[in-house]
RNA sequence: GUCCCCAUCGUCUAGCCUGGUCCAGGACAUCGGCCUUUCACGCCGGUAACAGGGGUUCAAAUCCCCUUGGGGACGCCA
């Protein structure tokens, strides 16, 4: 069997967008699955809307996933000689033809067949008239005007359309660059690839790239087309229903693999799994299970999945990635070591990495710096309460250790002297030493906190 | 307007190809309860769907047709 070869084709004309990002996913579960070879290709044939800053955020996004790509990225802009070379032998072969119509011309040729109820389509007029290269004419393809062109879809199934219903669509514009249905067939072809994975929105114009691969009697790849991903009003998601691009989520503390998880699931399933590790997609990904109806984005799951990740995550790598976050809270060079310590206690806790910068907050901030919440304080930091805390930091600054056991212990024995419930000195501590109502466990918070920093936090709220 | 695609809980979906095991299963969200030093986590339970209409058949979520609804494409953009 030979090799399978997938690619994704990005436009360099704005960020990575999600429903990108999940075509991207699949083309690459699709290659890595069998061994096969996954390329990047830059489709930046349109000069005045790529930029080389997309690109590279492209490129970003993509790591960012963990979607390695193999060889180079392509770049279509450095393979015009390419593209004319072909263009030239279709019209060698009179498989194309130039065309003078312009722009206007061709206007009034599809308004005239509005009117008429048809689909609006160039005409033909310069199809027969057999012209030369005259400076200013395009090329366009000259299509078959009976028939039927089938697209046997991987997702959709056997698609056809009437050929009558295409145009002699533009292969070089007067400017002599090439069109990007013509760029696309000849840049699949020449790459070998053999699987297309790509969104809904490009069904319409897969029976335009057979017909060209067929006048130039090259070999048609095995298409897929997935559904689109659409807002929660049911239209094509745009940045008006929110964030749509990939780098957008790593921005707002989504972790990737949870990114790749969502994505994934929307539109293709395993049964009943909804958590997958990337060896288990590449292991039970197939095509025959990509679903054929379009997706709403349901950020509440992406949510879940990346709390789900948040807590599977190693204390260390969390660390890492939250450091960035408590930066731009305020809080530069936060101590790692201790930053890991309290990242255990903030996982079940936090659904973002800017969730858990914020909850991690209040271990970090320097003691003088912690802010105090106002109605905590006045409704826990009580008169009897402020005696309680203050004998019970007497006993905390003599014991023989810091843990969490230790500390029960003593805090246990406390009570018990005093016949009172736990319940009356939990939140008056709580609000002492984080500042307010909620927090982690107790134990484990001033055991990761530290004796110095729970005594002066103590002291601090005593003075409150 | 024309063409193409799609149609199961609010959302993502399983089941559909190979009709009966489905008075439709799972997950998110939601609601109720348990746990509990707060907030979470976790656990238990509930509400909730086969778009409508015709066929075919002993039997249809599953097959066929129509209607309706939604999406997409109709560029010298990609």
């Amino acid at each position: 069997m030979s090799e399978i070869v997938t690619r994704f084709a990005p436009s360099p004309t704005g960020r990575l967008h999600v429903g990108g990002a999940r075509t991207a996913i699949f083309n690459w579960l699709l290659a890595r699955q069998n061994g096969g070879r996954f390329i990047l290709r830059i489709e930046d044939t349109d000069r005045q809307r790529s930029t080389d800053e997309n690109t590279r955020g492209i490129l970003a996004s993509m790591s960012w996933l963990g979607l390695d790509w193999d060889g180079e990225p392509i770049y279509q802009s450095k393979r015009f000689d390419l593209y004319n070379a072909y263009i030239d032998k279709l019209l060698e072969t009179g498989h194309a033809y130039y065309c003078t119509c312009t722009p206007e011309d061709v206007e009034a040729m599809r308004e005239e067949a509005r009117a008429k109820g048809l689909k609006p389509k160039y005409s033909g007029r310069c199809r027969e008239k057999d012209l030369g290269p005259v400076p200013g004419a395009v090329v366009r393809l000259k299509a078959p005007i009976s028939g039927t062109t089938v697209v046997d879809d991987m997702v959709k199934g056997p698609v056809s359309v009437e050929n009558a219903e295409m145009d002699d669509m533009i292969l070089r514009r007067a400017d002599g660059t090439p069109t990007y249905n013509l760029a696309v067939v000849v840049d699949d072809s020449e790459m070998g690839v053999t699987h297309v994975i790509r969104g809904d929105d490009h069904l319409n114009n897969t029976p335009r790239q057979i017909i060209i691969y067929k006048a130039l009697g090259l070999p048609v790849p095995r298409f897929g087309h997935v559904p689109m991903i659409l807002g929660p009003d049911k239209k094509k998601l745009s940045k008006r229903h929110g964030a749509t691009s990939v780098m957008e989520y790593e921005k707002d503390g989504f972790l990737p693999e949870a990114m790749v998880n969502y994505l994934v699931r929307l539109g293709w399933s395993s049964g009943d799994q909804e958590i997958f590790s990337k060896d288990e997609l590449v292991k039970a990904f197939s095509t025959d299970n990509l679903g054929s109806s379009a997706a709403v984005f349901d950020k509440d799951k992406l949510l879940w999945l990346n709390a789900h990740y948040i807590k599977e995550a190693a204390p260390g790598r969390l660390a890492e990635l939250t450091a960035p976050f408590l930066a731009g809270l305020g809080l530069e060079d936060v101590d790692a070591a201790y930053l890991a310590k309290a990242i255990p206690l903030l996982q079940p806790r936090a659904n973002t990495l800017a969730e858990m910068a914020e909850k991690a907050f209040c271990f970090a901030v320097a003691d003088e710096a912690l802010a105090y919440d106002e109605k905590a304080v006045e409704k826990f930091l009580t008169p009897e309460a402020r005696e309680l805390l203050a004998a019970l930091r007497a006993d905390l600054a003599g014991l023989d250790g810091f843990t969490h056991d230790g500390l029960e212990k003593t805090i246990q024995e406390f009570l018990a002297a005093r016949e009172i419930k736990f319940k009356i000195l939990a939140q008056p501590i709580r609000v002492a030493i984080t500042g307010g109502t909620a927090s982690p466990g107790l134990y484990e918070t001033m055991e990761v906190m530290g004796r110095d920093r729970v005594l002066a936090r103590l002291d601090r709220a005593l003075t409150l």
